[in-house]
RNA sequence: GAGCCGUUAGCUCAGUCGGUAGAGCACCGGCCUUUUAAGCCGGGUGUCGCAGGUUCGAGCCCUGCACGGCUCACCA
């Protein structure tokens, strides 16, 4: 045999095809594409016309059954010779290969064994496949190329479509929220010269004309604030951040995040607000419960619990851990080191409060709850408690031991959020480069025209969609997530003979 | 960044003790009017991730590299 390469096959009868027969198997447009799911829904004897790409060809002769899908769903056509002649016949049984986008139109009926079904009476290509697509029964499987070739995963995987779609609806339904709420969405800068919000590393580009260096934003958070300060009363923006970080299954360097600022709010409105969006969301998808993810099962179901940072020690470890048993450095230390653990970052008390937090408080939550009131430390745009100034209004929403949200009440003072900028740009200068590396004096000056009391809030939109989807892998619900590129070597491309 | 694991046909995978490359799907040729992972007959299409090394002989053993996965570190 000397075809030995399938592609080649298929570009061999492309030519024949538009040679000897002129046909254009590249298509054109159609007045009217309805969904196959829509079709499915129709009367037998009603006339359709559907178009899907060809996932299946079974041929007997005289009749030919194959299978065409769309992002809706599948329905399965059939070919006989005497209605279509044998031309139109043939050049189906001969030219049509798998993973060609095909039109067709024909009768529904079903077949002796009940599959509803188009009777094909007229046909023609959409668009033609020249390379094989990956096995029918088990998909694409492997994960790199899956993330790598997006396309043929969306086309073998209809999970995969489903968990895009759904993360399209999400996205749709918390613009929705907020609008019905009288949120205003905004657009901030992605380029900024001084990164802030969050603390992180920045990716760093150069802006030619200016000549200055830019920095891709780690959070819009100064921005919307400034905002807020010009008058308007609810801004949010949607987008993607950037961090210069590591990837695994809970982090890519570009990722998206849903911002919004409420004026005359504070964090318990914003934490309303949260527990609503979250009940809105699982309602209005008809998300089943309990959605499983990371291994456990869970519950959206208001209330959430509220419990403070200071008590959520003792109660998640059945009060074997206290507050007063961490306190002080001293104490800290001693708790941290009979837990086993071991300090990487600079051995300060909250230092290991946190580390105790996030190895023994964080992995035993699995419904949604609010963490409150955070150390000082901790948080450097936040408002102090008025009756406890170590403390500061701020939440964290976790799930399944995962952290979904952050939020807090604005910190308006300008003197004290210069205070806790230095303190951050000392932090950089000993070393921490995921501390601010420059004092935005210029929300500082905002915050001199006066912030109204403001509530703030922060959701990590990827990892909502993974938790409303049950995917463990951000790269599951990011269509194109960073990879290493890989160089496509020209054999690949089919140019290593003498094309 | 570290440890472990993986990389074999377009896809999903097998490959024993180191003895010269396999299956299913897909594809090609043929038969077939109710199949649906259609079936039957015939056909294997390969840079065994890459580069070295050991060996009479390497998909298999050794070294380095590349890409990926998991765990850890990092990520308030």
């Amino acid at each position: 045999m000397r075809d030995v390469k399938e592609r080649d096959v298929r570009y061999e009868k492309l030519e024949r095809l538009e040679k000897d027969r002129d046909i254009d198997v590249f298509g054109h447009r159609l007045d009217k594409v309805v969904p196959i799911a829509e079709i499915r829904k129709l009367e037998d004897g009603t006339e359709v016309e559907a178009v899907g790409r060809l996932h299946a060809k079974r041929a007997h002769g005289k009749l030919t059954f194959g299978d065409i899908r769309d992002w809706s769903g599948r329905i399965q056509i059939a070919l006989e010779k005497p209605v279509l002649g044998s031309e139109a016949y043939n050049l189906f049984r001969k030219y049509a290969d798998i993973g060609d986008t095909i039109w067709v139109k024909g009768e529904l009926f079903h077949t002796q064994r009940g599959e509803l079904t188009i009777a094909v009476k007229e046909w023609k290509w959409m668009t033609k496949s020249l390379r094989p697509l990956p096995e029918k029964w088990h998909g694409l499987r492997d994960v790199e190329l899956r993330s790598r070739h997006r396309y043929l995963d969306l086309i073998m995987n209809p999970d995969s479509m489903k968990t895009f779609m759904l993360r399209s609806q999400i996205i749709t339904a918390i613009r929705k929220f907020l609008y019905d709420r009288g949120f205003i969405e905004v657009e901030t800068p992605v380029l900024q010269p001084i990164y802030g919000g969050a603390s992180a590393r920045p990716f760093i580009t150069h802006h030619n004309a200016l000549d200055i260096d830019l920095y891709l934003r780690i959070a819009p958070e100064l921005y919307l604030k400034r905002l807020i300060v010009g008058g308007f009363p609810k801004v949010f923006e949607m987008g993607k951040n950037f961090r210069n970080e590591g990837i695994d299954s809970m982090h890519n360097p570009e990722f998206s995040m849903m911002e919004l600022y409420q004026a005359y709010a504070d964090y318990t409105d914003i934490m309303n607000l949260v527990e609503d969006l979250f009940v809105y969301l699982v309602e209005t998808l008809e998300i089943p419960q309990p959605i499983k993810w990371l291994g456990k099962e869970v519950y959206v179901k208001k209330p959430f619990p509220r419990i403070p940072y200071k008590e959520a020690f003792a109660h998640f470890t059945d009060g074997k851990i206290t507050w007063d048993m961490i306190d002080t450095e001293e104490k800290a230390k001693k708790v941290f080191e009979d837990l086993g653990l071991e300090m990487k970052k600079p051995p300060v008390w909250i230092n290991y409060v946190q580390e105790i937090f996030d190895s023994i408080v964080q992995p035993k939550i699995v419904n949604p709850t609010f963490i409150i009131d955070y150390p000082l430390e901790i948080s450097p745009l936040a408002k102090k408690k008025k009756d406890d100034p170590n403390f500061v209004e701020r939440f964290e929403l976790f799930v399944a031991g995962v952290e979904l949200a952050n939020a807090f009440s604005e910190l308006q003072d300008p003197r004290d959020q210069l205070e806790r900028f230095k303190k951050q740009v000392e932090a950089r200068r000993q070393g921490d480069d995921e501390a601010m590396a420059e004092i935005d004096e210029d929300y500082i000056i905002a915050l001199e025209y006066g912030l109204p009391p403001t509530g703030g809030l922060g959701v990590g939109i990827d990892r909502l969609v993974m938790f409303l989807t049950g995917k463990d892998s951000i790269r599951d619900v990011i269509l194109f997530p960073l990879l290493r590129p890989k160089k496509i070597s020209d054999a690949d491309l089919g140019e290593s003979e003498e094309e």
